[in-house]
DNA sequence: ATAAACAAGGAAATCGGTTGCATAACGTTA
DNA sequence: TAACGTTATGCAACCGATTTCCTTGTTTAT
């Protein structure tokens, strides 16, 4: 094949007669180089076709402009949105972005950090898999003074930067709203324990309970893996099958909150008169849902600026004092009809 | 701050007596080292925690093993599981992905096309942005022998591996459906039509209504900018206020679709009796909605396995032979309730 | 007028692997 | 036994940009 000839500094160097190291001054505007050498450089450059090689300029270096996401699944709304969140803060300062997907598997995620390592990013945000429960693999990244970024599942003990949103306050929100509803007898859709998320908004949600002198029973939370659209199903049909049903549902997303909502409409379920339900993250479909998906607003994109930030900062700064670790955003309840058993709600949308 | 020594293959030559060219074929299995050479270098890399620098390799081979992937904006269901897709199978051969959006701007194109060509990448797979025209900022990969992959929104003209669906047919069959369902009056919620899948999903309309006798007529077909829920209320609006409103509309997206199921449901039209609705993508939202929406599946994931592989075969083979450019994979009617007229349809989900 | 300060630019090392071309030791074959 | 192959390894250039020291010529201050 015809491939053009790659135009490097020396090409013009030997082109212009001056030193390589004045070339790549000049094209960096330093000021040891006169205005008007610089202008001539710039301009011979551009008519020879030069492009940087970021590679070259990466070894040297030895910062790649270039910041490594670790993510369970790309396709999912809140996911998407917040990687959405970093590429535009990223580039907008001039920093590439290099995803890497674990499929909440534990040993992708070692080897994706592995490959995010050596490729030696400039910072790491990572949201962690379902399956994970040790944090060494990321242990690496803190030895070399690369900036570690935890978003919304974050590690509990490992030291590093986190970018979350107030997961006890928001399960205590979504759970008391349902109260002040009129639910008596409310279950929860819980994801793994062991993810800070998850767990958090079950303790608010048991909080909540206690405040307003409701019991907490054993069989009303369930343990789901995935939070996914079949469990959800699964997880209603066997609730309305007891005895003595919910009056509630707070779900830990929405995925399973709108699958939740479906199957008890098709049992003839009125929502949310017989069954009120809340979910969690406010993604599209709950919005389209009918009747419409009350849920807590979950900041996705602004997640995704922030943790970029922090990257872009710590580069710049000294660090002489560590700086705040723990970014907490705040969430907003939505209340859609699929909770909204009173007339006159301020908060409706 | 504490960073630990990062070892290079010179630190192991040292550490074992040999040189850096010995340590760097074992450590790629070079076949003129002998195995038990090897055995003893890579037991010494682990212990001394060696990690390779793959910029310092990709430098020298002047390949960064690395996708760079272009698109309108992640976080829309269509565009994050194509992305997946992508990933998937291009870490599996050890390969990076790194990703840029442009917001459907052309500028932001054109400079993202600029920052992955300088970081040299193997290999490009991109969507167009709604605005583009001008194709002339992907000519530089072509000149430097990489290989560029568009997927869904193509170039008309521009020689390169494509990978698609038949927008046409898919679009006729969507028409044609509605029509078996008994809609005669159908309207289109069109994309911008210089983009190849709008303008093709329109003709297959429009040569649906020709073969069945139908009349073209200008006023249904409606023209929008980013086929948003916003605007598909608008178009749904003005579409019921005509004295002869449509019986049946074809959308090119889901999102338009469900609004349009939405807003006429609110004016009190039986959907699918009074309006017959299809959209396009089988988004997560179609099958939400209620009724559920009909409309055409897009392979999302499938089309980013076959694009990455593009680019993976790409460097592999000889290229004396060019292979077909184009891949075109075949989509699904999906028929939900907003479509459904008649009793006994085969399609049925 | 002369040392000191400054402005403009060059030489060469460097980042860390990779690889074409030796080389040395050893065995093989006519 | 001389010529030749094999095997295992080393040397040094190379990828392309950056940067630390220098050098040279010019300006400023005393």
């Amino acid at each position: 094949m015809d491939k053009k000839k790659v135009i490097t500094i020396y090409d013009i160097a030997k082109a212009l007669n001056y030193s390589p190291s004045t070339i790549s001054r000049a094209l960096n505007d330093h000021p040891s180089i006169s205005k008007k050498t610089i202008k001539v450089i710039k301009q011979r450059a551009k008519t020879m076709g030069y492009r940087p090689n970021s590679i070259a300029a990466s070894l040297r270096n030895s910062n790649s402009k270039t910041i490594g996401i670790m993510i369970s699944r790309i396709n999912r709304p809140f996911i998407s949105s917040l990687i959405s969140g970093i590429e535009d803060r990223a580039r907008k300062a001039g920093y590439s972005v290099i995803i890497s997907q674990s499929n909440d598997n534990y040993e992708n995620e070692v080897n994706n950090a592995k490959v995010l390592y050596d490729s030696r990013i400039t910072g790491l945000i990572a949201s962690l898999s379902m399956e994970t429960k040790d944090y060494s693999h990321f242990q690496q990244f803190k030895d070399q003074g690369v900036p570690v970024v935890f978003v919304d599942r974050v590690p509990e003990g490992f030291n590093s930067y986190k970018v979350v949103i107030d997961n006890y306050l928001s399960g205590y929100n979504a759970t008391k709203h349902l109260i002040e509803q009129g639910c008596r007898r409310i279950a929860h859709f819980a994801g793994a324990l062991h993810r800070n998320v998850y767990a958090e908004r079950k303790a608010g949600y048991e909080d909540a309970l206690k405040e307003f002198g409701l019991p907490i029973e054993e069989e009303l939370v369930i343990k789901f893996d995935t939070l996914s659209f079949e469990e959800g199903k699964k997880a209603t049909k066997m609730l309305l099958k007891t005895k003595n049903p919910p009056d509630g549902i707070f779900s830990s997303n929405d995925t399973a909150a709108v699958s939740a909502i479906i199957y008890a409409k098709k049992r003839g379920v009125n929502i949310p008169k017989d069954l009120a339900i809340i979910g969690f993250n406010d993604d599209p479909i709950a919005s389209i849902v009918d009747p419409g998906l009350s849920t807590i607003t979950h900041p996705a994109t602004k997640m995704g600026n922030i943790s970029a930030q922090r990257i872009l900062d710590h580069s710049q700064e000294t660090h002489d004092k560590s700086v705040s670790e723990v970014t907490i955003l705040s969430t907003n309840l939505i209340v859609r009809e699929s909770s909204r058993r009173l007339p006159n709600d301020s908060k409706t949308e």
